[in-house]
RNA sequence: GGGCCCGUGGGGUAGCUUGGUAUCCUUCUACCUUGGGGUGGUAGUAACCUGAGUUCAAAUCUCAGCGGGCCCA
């Protein structure tokens, strides 16, 4: 049974950078540091994560926009905190041809600096709010650390949405909606993950609290996949983003953002993929079911037509399939297929075209199983289901099992994942677990947070439970 | 931010210590053969990261840059 060189469990960051290439997501050979092609099957997959998330979007009454690259240095510059925490990695322009700009541009970290100087024409009365937009673009980050494809790059492929509100209420619920699209999305994508508070010093620039999306990778280390910002009138204020309310007063906006990126491939491929390569939920699975013909000389056209006969009746089901009719050996397209992590794949031989019967294999438990031709569709549909399902389980098990809520840095110490440990609110307790525990702070849970234990470090009251954790 | 390792056909490598003709596997192209887990054969394409230096001569030695990987803050 040929397997990746690396094995995922041995070595999961080697066994990651290996599947990635192999499975022809993207190549890496391109000449700048974090930036990399993406290939036919990884921007395919990619596009349709990017529509589960449109799909969202047209179902909250989110539009689609497209806000430019370059943003002017002054608009970038309204809001401090925001400057202080992207300042150090942004891409400048200077120059235009030979001549110097007068004014510097940047590319786009984020786009709120691009968007709100715009929004604040946009929005004159309570009759324009709430405004609900959002934009799946590029954008850039001068990374420093280590970069890693999908994972930590500086060309970012983002979503990102943007709302405005009457009031700090409206704009909560907005979060709530959005917590509720976290979880529709993340089912689909059978990707088990944890909300969490952002602690204060770690909270996005400019935003009065971030809500964090973050899923375990197989390294015990955690990946955040998305965050929910709630920005009050926060930028508001200093980009003039009011409205004329029914009596007349003028009344700043309250602000959301919601950001997601390829890093959810990132987490696809961690999490789901094993030594044979890629295993693809089938929602967002380029192809769900791949037809190998086994031909034998002299039976060609029956064993053929028998597949060009089932694609037919897939393709009527809404099911994305293809039939490899290579000129190589059957043995030879089952790992190809198992390496791009088709979730279904079906053997058609002579044999089978006799019984009229079909060959139908599981990627995820390499199950493999005779159905007869009427059943085949009902089958087909049924196993891609229960695909699904096993592989959210597999996942939320693994979750489970390394998510731990303890009392003591002492117990703490000697477990992998993500801990739980009661925390008083101050943050030097906070950074000494971090020490200790060679982690970071995650943010404490969004519900089921009490805690009546004493903080580990100080002894005094906790206000709550914090999570801590190897991060991406 | 600090440290360590690495860069040879598309991919993986040998060669580097001791400077002189670049090895093997795989992929790829063509044809034949085979076909229920990488069929076998014949022929072919294809490489020393960039720049500077040392030298009669650099993949090999020196320096710098770019790129990649790992570990620690």
């Amino acid at each position: 049974m040929p397997e990746t060189k690396v094995k995922k469990t041995e070595d999961f960051n080697e066994w990651y950078n290996e599947i990635v290439e192999l499975a022809d997501l993207c190549d890496k050979r391109y000449p700048i540091k974090g930036m990399n092609v993406w290939r036919p099957y990884g921007w395919t997959l990619m596009s349709h994560i990017d529509q589960l998330i449109r799909d969202e979007m047209k179902k909250t009454n989110h539009q689609e926009v497209y806000f430019p690259l370059l943003i002017p240095e002054s608009s970038f510059k309204k809001e401090e905190e925001h400057i202080e925490g992207f300042g150090s990695e942004v891409y400048w322009i200077t120059h235009a041809g030979v001549n110097k700009l007068e004014e510097k541009w940047l590319l786009r970290p984020t786009s709120e600096t691009a968007m709100y100087p715009i929004f604040s024409l946009w929005i004159r009365s309570h009759a324009d709010l709430p405004l609900k937009t959002y934009q799946i673009v590029n954008t850039f980050r001068y990374e420093t650390k280590q970069t890693r494809a999908f994972i930590r790059v500086r060309e970012i492929h983002f979503f990102e949405a943007h709302t405005c509100h009457v009031n700090f209420e409206d704009a909560e619920k907005q979060i709530k909606e959005d917590k509720e699209i976290a979880k529709r999305l993340f089912d689909k994508l059978c990707l088990p993950f944890i909300f969490g508070k952002r602690p204060e010093w770690d909270k996005f620039a400019g935003a009065d609290y971030t809500i964090s999306i973050d899923v375990l990778m197989p390294s015990f280390r955690t990946l955040q996949l998305g965050s929910i910002h709630q920005y009050r009138d926060n930028f508001s204020k200093p980009y003039d983003i009011s409205y004329e309310a029914e009596g007349g007063k003028h009344e700043f906006c309250h602000q959301t953002t919601y950001g997601m990126s390829e890093r959810i491939l990132g987490a696809l491929i961690g999490i789901h993929g094993d030594n044979k390569g890629l295993v693809m939920p089938p929602e967002v699975a380029p192809t769900q079911v791949v037809i190998i013909p086994i031909i034998f000389k002299g039976k060609e056209k029956q064993v053929l037509s028998a597949c060009e006969t089932l694609y037919e009746n897939l393709i009527k089901e809404g099911l994305r399939v293809q039939v490899d009719n290579r000129n190589i050996t059957p043995g030879n397209k089952y790992y190809t297929w198992e390496l791009k992590g088709v979730p279904i794949r079906v053997e058609i031989g002579p044999k089978d075209v006799e019984k009229n019967e079909i060959v139908v294999v599981r990627r995820d438990t390499s199950q493999k199983k005779s159905i007869s031709n009427k059943l085949i569709v009902k089958t087909i549909n049924e196993e891609l289901k229960s695909i699904a399902k096993d592989l959210y389980d597999k996942a939320k098990k693994i979750l489970n099992d390394n998510q731990h809520r303890v009392k003591t840095v002492e117990e703490a110490k000697k477990l992998k994942g993500i801990v739980e440990l009661p925390w008083c609110g101050k943050e030097n307790c906070a950074l000494e677990i971090e020490n200790i525990l060679d982690g970071k702070t995650l943010g404490e849970p969004i519900d089921d947070k009490n805690c009546s234990h004493p903080c580990p470090i100080c002894g005094d009251k906790s206000i709550t439970w914090m999570r801590y954790a190897k991060t991406y």
